[in-house]
DNA sequence: TTGAAAGCGCTAACAA
DNA sequence: TTGTTAGCGCTTTCAA
């Protein structure tokens, strides 16, 4: 190292050059204010703890410079990050962001009826939670990182203060591992019985509330039941609030047909179809909306009316159920509450490490439309 | 300062005690390795530039100790944080996460007919655009900090190396500001033409070409427009664009009855309703999705039907669009493309930081559905 | 109230 | 190939 070499010492004095481009830090402040970076640092944090005049200078220099604090440098000095992260379930179709595609002045046009280019109805979900916990997090001066789960969850376990991770986006050998060093929160996992934190919404008693309107209020005996893939723990906890429902108006869950479909509505339009073929139930039950949006389609297929000759119930609160013809009496989940709930949780699980797990589970609201008829 | 106080110093040393419950660091692997910290970040960084023996013993200590490196400390040193923010708009609403309202058991049943708890359609967009985004930020190792735009914008600047905004979700003056210290890229801004780069989509060819195929290929020429609030930029480019195709089909544009609405479906519904009172048109063009769903639902208020007495278009390609009866011809903003776009170009005003402004235009696609009838 | 200086965990010369 | 060491920009004792 030869001369002008800006090292932190000469930073300091009053003489220092800034190099052009480079963003101003502390050293540059505390030059133009004629004070030390300490200073500089007290002015920002703890404005309380200057001089009012001092303040106004730094406040001022901090001004002119455009200056803005590095959050690394603050974060390795603090040893904390001020963000959290939040890892969402990826989907099987993220490859064509790829494309730029560049506008060559042509515009495509594509024969989509029959819905060929189908949009899921989940990203409307995740994107609500996000927006929760992304508010909750700058209540408390933090940042959100989100990123899409593709198995680790790694690479971002080293920038947070702590994990939120929706269920089945990571294996539970990699929740373990991350959770050793950092914060970690499950997302909507009702099986969360491990030793971690968990925010979810009570699936269960939603679905038996919906039914139980449906059973006494309006009376209905007659019920057939949409359920999702076989394997889905969403689907069974739903279906436990179904059976319970029944039960409660003693209503023999046998008598209750129940076929799967794929939580998707072109299959659940198939399901439905053969359901009414058989014999049309006076009540159709769907695991989701995606599904009751399906039955829907199966039932104007059929020549019937809803709800007049069949009522139709869905799960979700997704928009396309409150725009459907019929719109569909659903379940709506807190999805903001529930990302709001999860920073929540990570704060207080730093503010005691060693506090028992906690399992938090949000209750959910009926929304009650034209798929089924008003209260007899 | 007394004895065991663990300065950098002493953890280089072989028996330097980790302490319990922090994260292990690079001193830690080192020890652990035995080989001094620079070897530790070579193996990690630069697997190639160490021998295979040390890599093996490195990696076995990393695994063991189960070290994550700290990013804070990788952006300090490396001057880059590997990181890139996405600034969203906010929405009036964002009040209700903090409702934790634990289950007590009770499940709220509202009445929602007539449908009083609309969603906007709006958040299915800017998810898309985030995950767009996200993927192209992991393909490039960087991360993805979300915030709500607050106006400022300021507090996420020093996480970032680069900051990609949303039109209208931060004033020219904070923009400004920011962009003097950190990349900056305005998102579907049609009018940036600031000396900032932008991606924005292709609005006016979008509509234009969607107008063109019901004029051109439909043969339509009575037309009525259901325009947006009338400081819109959105609606003005799409405006500009009908009237292109107007002109290119020689159809008059001052035959075109045009109506404000605000983009929302109640709204829109009202318009139309009057439209129709006064004469229907063959074709009611909508500067939106949402809008286009208050269309049909005025017109079917009115007993007639789409498409065979008028013929009804939107704008966006949200999932109600598709799922609506029937479902809405659109055009399609690429969304995921966007959000892609964006950290592309960040990613390039890095590499190139002299390069002219950048103006990104990502083209549209306009889908056919049943509002529509197949060309004749 | 202010300043000096150590140190947060890592990277990258430079030396060996 | 590996180790030593000087920072990266900030916070925070400790002294003055």
């Amino acid at each position: 190292m030869t001369t002008a070499s800006p090292g932190r010492r000469e930073r300091g004095t009053t003489m220092a050059k800034r190099k052009v481009g480079a963003a101003p830090t502390v050293y540059d402040v505390a030059d133009a204010a004629a004070v030390s970076i300490a200073t500089v640092s007290r002015a920002v944090r703890n404005p309380e703890s200057v001089t009012p005049a001092t303040r106004e200078r730094v406040e001022q220099a901090i001004h002119e410079l455009g200056y803005v604090p590095s959050a690394p440098a603050r974060a390795l000095a603090d040893r904390r990050t001020g963000a959290y992260g939040l890892l969402l379930p990826g989907f099987d179709d993220l490859e064509d962001a790829a494309a730029p595609a560049p506008s060559d002045g042509s515009v495509r046009i594509t024969d989509d009826r029959g819905n060929r280019s189908p949009i899921g109805g989940a990203p409307l979900y995740y994107d609500e939670v996000l927006r929760g916990a992304e508010v909750e997090a700058w209540r408390h001066g933090a940042a959100l990182l989100v990123a899409v789960g593709r198995g680790q969850g790694h690479d971002i376990a080293g920038r947070v203060d702590g994990l939120a991770v929706f269920a089945r986006t990571m294996t539970d050998d990699a929740i373990a591992r991350v959770a050793g060093r950092t914060p970690v929160v499950l997302l909507a996992d009702e099986q969360a019985a491990r030793g971690i934190d968990s925010v979810s919404v009570d699936n269960a008693r939603g679905m038996r509330a919906l039914v139980e309107h449906v059973v006494g209020e309006l009376g209905i005996r007659d019920l057939a039941y949409l359920a999702g893939p076989k394997d889905s723990p969403d689907d069974a906890v739903r279906r436990t609030g179904l059976g319970q429902a029944l039960a409660a108006h003693k209503v023999d869950s046998r008598s209750v047909r129940v076929r799967h479909g794929d939580f998707g509505r072109a299959r659940a339009a198939q399901v439905a179809a053969e359901l009414i073929a058989e014999r049309a139930p006076r009540a159709l039950v769907c695991a989701n909306d995606q599904s009751a949006l399906g039955a829907l389609d199966a039932i104007r297929a059929a020549g019937l009316r809803v709800p007049d000759d069949i009522v139709v119930t869905g799960f979700d609160g997704i928009e396309a159920g409150a725009y459907a013809t019929p719109p569909i009496t659903t379940v709506r989940q807190p999805m903001r509450a529930l990302g709001g709930a999860a920073i929540r949780a990570l704060e207080a699980r730093i503010a005691d490490p060693t506090a028992a797990p906690q399992h938090l589970t949000l209750p959910v609201e009926v929304l009650l439309r034209e798929s089924c008829p008003p209260a007899l």
